[in-house]
DNA sequence: AAGTAAGTGGGGGAGAGTGGGTAATACAGA
DNA sequence: TCTGTATTACCCACTCTCCCCCACTTACTT
């Protein structure tokens, strides 16, 4: 189950530890690839197969759609693993989630999520002031 | 059944004891994750996941949904008891709960509440104040 | 009053994360 | 083509955290 909020060091050489805890799930494989919100997305290999078909059969005509798949599929790219469960970020990814030294990996059920630091402690402080629409939410949800 | 109301110590290692008559009913698992007024939830296996799917197949382009399901799962833990039944509490749980020495740990029926001792006590005292205002509103709902 | 069950706290070892060094490969320029 | 440089990937070593185990205390029961 990936669930769960863990800091990790982007070092020198742009490597990023996964947690041991995930690095099991994704063991099979994983995707790399630019996500929402400034983050960047990984997709262990079997939901990242289902979206991908998902996004290539959107409708070719419509812009939003369009743009969103490019988005994700563009930048998308294949999860390797050192011997002690790093991944490297190559540039671009790095740049797009401007990422520094601390990253902050996350997951978010389906897929994982690295942001950094700064950016992840402020976008949740900004969601936390809305507690009361979140409660609402989760009354719809039968809490 | 999850009722009643228990005080204990989270020691150093941000260990915190589950009172042993709530241990059996969570024993086969349980998730901790942030909760509304600033307290954690405990919930049994069953429930999250039933959650955590509805949370998961809300759809990825809605900002709103997106950032709700970010949250709720993202700060999720598996909870794992140690040999006497105690639970490690991550150190961003800690913090959005703002947990200190003494927490209280409270049965809701389907769910566990953590709470830090001097905000559960205002909080109650809140509660008790306005206890006529509640009751009213109760009834609007039909209780 | 003694025994049992539950909670508190600490010490030590294994495993996970960090960071640097080196070898191998690719690439550019002379 | 050969050489020098840069980048990547693999390997190793150190540190720290977390997990497991054990001992002590408290409270309740009989």
């Amino acid at each position: 189950m990936l669930i769960g909020e863990f800091k990790h060091n982007l070092d020198a050489k742009k490597r990023l530890a996964i947690p041991a805890k995930f690095r099991k799930e994704l063991g099979e494989g994983a995707v790399i690839t630019r996500g929402l919100d400034n983050c960047l997305f990984v997709f262990p290999l079997k939901h990242w197969n289902q979206l991908a078909e998902k996004l290539a059969s959107t409708p070719i005509g419509q812009k939003d759609s369009r743009s969103f798949a490019r988005l994700i599929l563009s930048g998308a790219m294949e999860v390797e693993f050192d011997g002690l469960g790093r991944i490297v970020i190559p540039e671009y990814l790095k740049s797009y989630a401007e990422l520094k030294r601390v990253a902050v990996v996350a997951g978010v059920y389906t897929r994982l999520e690295i942001w950094d630091e700064d950016r992840w402690t402020a976008y949740k402080q900004n969601l936390e002031k809305n507690s009361d629409a979140i409660a609402e939410k989760l009354g719809e949800l039968g809490i």
